[in-house]
DNA sequence: AAAATTCAGTAAAACGCTTGCATTGCTATT
DNA sequence: AATAGCAATGCAAGCGTTTTACTGAATTTT
């Protein structure tokens, strides 16, 4: 009852040739006559033959497969990256393996051996922070990597971004024009390089340049979530804060509509600019003006990047830093 | 330069055994004097051999690889899905190649077609409708596959959803007790079963049975979007709705805030249920009332089934209905 | 017209693993 | 002591491709 698989094999006797002239014409070889090709596909059409991948990739070394690690696709940031990934992945022919690693060291670790055991030909990571579990992996294997929307402090593999510091001191610079002394920086642990090193020293640099006085009670580390963001407010308030350049979408509503709930009134009393762009900032009233980065390019250019890896092209740079935009809404005079 | 791959073959000779006996150690086959298993290891370890997944792949035909198709990762609602199916996959030693659709049905053969070629072991379809040319790909396979939150008119193919019908009408019913009489319905094409034949089905239900009149022209079918939701509710209030279930939690948000931008005050003038219960209901002020689809659940349970099919194991039922509740926030009253 | 080159095609060796079957020692049974 | 039974291994045949040589034939060059 189970019908027979049927192989490049049965294709090359039906059609009275050698296997070899079946897997070339599947693999658009030119050595081949056209008549002898004409044939060939049709009795590939006729017995619905369908190459086996796994064959394929076991005999050329190569999977058209590429893995990718993310810490939640169920977040924005990185789900519309994930899908910059796969367009480009897709127009060059290549499959997505998705890994959720939740941002957990040891789980990386795993998932990025199954992934190496799978024959992937390169790996596209994604996440704030590389332990250096994880780094050891990265130089262990000779698979190519690129890192989509985090940083690479040693430059050992590819990366793409945009300047963290020179955005956040623009948003840092645009708020202090519109008047506010006092502009806290709202991100996520401060461990984490994107934060700790590159948006402080852009909110650093933003201050100096003003005149201001940097003040590190302005300076709040705390959670990537709504709920986060709803407590971040009351400390704002506390601190005298008057504006606000946060890290993350979700962390941004919550401050906002903390700010709402306490009736402050935005942006008249408190301004805010956020860091991602994702639609949740036009889904809010007022709307959130925000650092644009360019998330789904971000992630395109990083497959992008790994196909020439992949082809042993000569690459130009291996870190890649695409240009940002400042979204003007509501949420800034 | 390039270190030679190491294979189960060096294993063997280093470990003075036969392939077989590493295969069997690698693999957890009980087959094994401890003190030979424990000298492989040894081995194994020394020699950093990590096996080749593809080349297992060719001789067990089995690939522990399942492919998912979805819309678009970027939405919240298919994306919630996804990650129930990782997290399930994962414990299961599954990975997944993950493919974006965009409900485009020529999109889909196509991928359906690389993911059988590159032998996955089973497959995940979500989409809000399945063609005939899908339909037509799925039963030429015999790779078992399972619909996650989306209807099998066919019970051909596993599915896993809850029940729209009941859904539908509860929330209908809920507004109606609330005092409304003109209720909306807001969806996406009625040409999907899940709107023309599901929604509406429970919709005209719950008039039904509160004795209203059923009036298409409070039935509104719309794109799943933020901006379709804006320019809806004027239309909503041109046929003097005062209430409405809406399909898409996007496109609530866009009623709401339409709602919100013509003066219009919610819950007082107007109420709202939405559908999915993504984080975005509770980022909106006020917090929109939802249909709580356990949507983590539907991808979880989903590859369960999965799982279970690839392991021909007995399937108690072919589609699984999941539990649903209202969770009750402050767009009703 | 002979030699060189190109074209089409063949045969068979990898690729790295699993697995059914055969084999080898042992221990337990008679 | 002979036999059966079993646990532990080895052997080798696949799995379905790609790819490297290689071979004739046809075409071009000299």
């Amino acid at each position: 009852m189970d019908k027979p698989t049927i192989t490049i094999y049965d294709v090359a006797r039906e059609a009275s040739v050698s296997m070899a002239t079946v897997s070339r014409v599947v693999n658009g070889n030119p050595n081949v006559k056209p008549a002898t090709r004409k044939k060939v596909l049709e009795v590939i059409d006729r017995l619905d033959y369908r190459p086996n991948a796994v064959a394929r990739g076991l005999a050329s070394k190569k999977t058209t497969t590429v893995g990718v690690i993310i810490p939640d696709v169920t977040n924005m940031f990185f789900s519309s990256l994930a899908r910059g990934i796969d367009d480009v992945a897709t127009m060059y022919k290549y499959n997505i393996i998705l890994a959720n690693s939740d941002e957990n060291s040891q789980k990386e670790v795993q998932v990025l051996n199954t992934l190496l055991a799978k024959q992937v030909d390169g790996l596209i990571y994604m996440g704030h922070v590389i332990t250096d579990e994880v780094r050891a992996e990265f130089s262990r294997s000779k698979t190519p990597i690129v890192l989509a929307g985090s940083i690479d402090p040693d430059e050992q593999v590819g990366s793409v971004n945009i300047d963290y510091v020179e955005a956040v001191k623009a948003a840092t610079t645009q708020l202090i024009q519109d008047g506010n002394k006092q502009v806290a920086l709202v991100t996520g642990s401060l461990k984490q390089p994107i934060n700790g090193e590159f948006r402080l020293k852009g909110y650093k640099a933003a201050l100096n340049e003003a005149g201001l006085a940097y003040d590190d009670s302005l300076v709040f580390e705390t959670e990537y979530s709504y709920n986060a963001g709803l407590k971040t407010f009351k400390q704002l308030q506390k601190a005298g804060a008057t504006a606000a350049v946060v890290g993350d979408d979700e962390l941004a509503v919550g401050i906002l509509d903390g700010a709402l709930d306490a009736g402050v009134s935005v942006p008249d009393e408190f301004e805010l600019i956020t860091s991602n762009n994702t639609k949740l900032t036009e889904m809010t009233r007022p709307q959130i003006t925000s650092i644009d980065q360019p998330l789904y390019d971000i992630g395109a250019v990083a497959m992008r990047l790994l196909t020439k890896m992949m082809n042993k092209e000569d690459i130009d740079a291996k870190t890649i830093m695409l240009g940002f935009d400042i979204t003007k809404r509501h949420t800034t005079k």
